[in-house]
DNA sequence: CCATATTTGTCCGTATGTATT
DNA sequence: GAATACATACGGACAAATATG
């Protein structure tokens, strides 16, 4: 075969503009709308075919935006449906996805998780005791209690409950972006661990430990001392995954759990 | 609302199961793949018309899953490449780029965007101060130069070199997800005050200061004082973009900014 | 409850511009 | 330059799911 002179196959194309694509138009269309507020949540978009002729596209590519759009959190679809799709309130699922593939990936270590997530939940609690009302307290004090039935049910449930009152600590902290990476954060942490859990008998301790720490993070609330609930929140979760934690990442993590911990405090 | 503890486990799965659709499949086994090793950066995927074959699927199935693994940044495709898409080494571009849109789709004001950064600073920067090494300090040195430069050439400039200074902390935190977090909100920040920050005879003054902060951060860095440097880090976002704040968000902000201050700190 | 129309999910065929050989 | 293979894009078609009367 004759040699061909070789045409310098990424010189040419080393300014990579590539082309905008069709589906892309109509994605950036839609995000645009939506963060213009022309676009709400629980707005319906027009069916497909109706788009086809908005955006003097195809089918084709009115599809590959809506798998774009649905795979970014922004909308979803369901077949049948001649409302068309739905735009939906902006969530913690994907960046969740995303945060678990590229913890895996960059084998990003549990007590990198864990430190981010010491930060987030340390910001939510002190937040929420400044900004606590009094039926937050009431919501606190219902997780509180679920937590506490759920001491029988093992520590799957113990620690769906668990779960559900850093969400609603997060919740009251009345900061949208804590509150949607806290949520990510903590299933990314449930997603990995999943399976390294498995009963023990030092469950019981364990639980009945992380209960105690979770109603002194109430009581801080509860009297809006949000230097004491920011950094009772951060031993708490040391509490409950340092365990899982080998001894030079354990003690990484345990110097920013009793990190200016002030006098009279856990341990 | 019924609150009601579900009894038996089987009340979970009242949720409805949507059919699995069939570009799902094609993206779950390309990322399981990825996941499991078998495909690394750099290996190609077949072209379109052979993952028909192998997963037998229409083509605009397989273009969807194309479109939902490129939009999460597995894969990148190019018009005409007769090698089929790449794989993509794993970046934390499309996290960063997600973590920016729900900052703007939720709506989240200037306040609650320095409230979630001063946290994500704070860590960085006590992270830093723990695990710094005499490399890091040189790299430190070096933004604290730019930056130094950066005050005779204006604001947005001086901006640039500030978040710069930002970034290598973050790195050098050794956290991914503070750091990526932490990119994604000053990105947000500064989108959001675009515009806002016109020239002001208090420029300088700001510059200087700000300038003096980064100083004292870089000083108990080299120090390993994390506690300092985590507080310091706080106070040093408020001063910066405090001003910007009404009366009302700048207390609340502040009230974080200058939390458990130790003796002898700034103001 | 049933029937019908509409929509989504899926598939197929075709055309065009591009990258590689 | 020519040939080949590819990604992109378009339009038509059918089945399953959904909403409405």
């Amino acid at each position: 075969m004759a040699v061909s002179i070789p045409r310098t196959p990424e010189s040419v194309t080393g300014k990579q503009q590539r082309t905008p694509r069709a589906f892309e138009m109509v994605v950036d269309h839609v995000e645009q709308s939506v963060l213009q507020g022309s676009l709400k949540a629980g707005d319906r978009l027009p069916g497909e075919r109706e788009l086809v002729n908005r955006f003097a596209v195809s089918r084709s590519s009115i599809r590959e935006a809506m798998r774009v759009l649905e795979s970014s959190g922004v909308i979803s679809t369901r077949p049948g449906d001649p409302r068309g799709a739905i735009i939906l309130p902006p969530t913690s699922d994907p960046l969740r996805k995303l945060m678990t593939k590229l913890a895996v990936f960059s084998r990003s270590s549990l007590a990198d998780l864990l430190l981010y997530r010491m930060t987030l939940e340390s910001a939510a609690s002190s937040l929420a005791a400044s900004r606590r009302s009094a039926g937050d307290l009431l919501e606190l004090e219902k997780a509180m209690a679920r937590m506490t039935q759920c001491l029988e049910l093992g520590l799957e449930e113990f620690s769906r409950a668990d779960l559900n009152f850093h969400d609603v600590v997060a919740r009251i902290s009345r900061n949208p972006m804590i509150q949607i990476s806290g949520e990510a954060v903590r299933a990314s942490i449930e997603d990995l661990i999943k399976g390294y859990l498995r009963e023990s008998s030092e469950d019981r301790v364990l639980m009945h430990r992380t209960l105690h720490h979770h109603r002194e993070v109430l009581e801080a609330i509860r009297s809006q001392d949000a230097h004491v609930a920011e950094h009772l929140a951060r031993s708490s979760i040391f509490e409950y995954y340092g365990h899982l934690l080998g001894d030079s990442d354990r003690l990484a993590v345990a110097a920013l759990a009793s990190f200016g911990t002030p006098a009279g405090s856990v341990q």
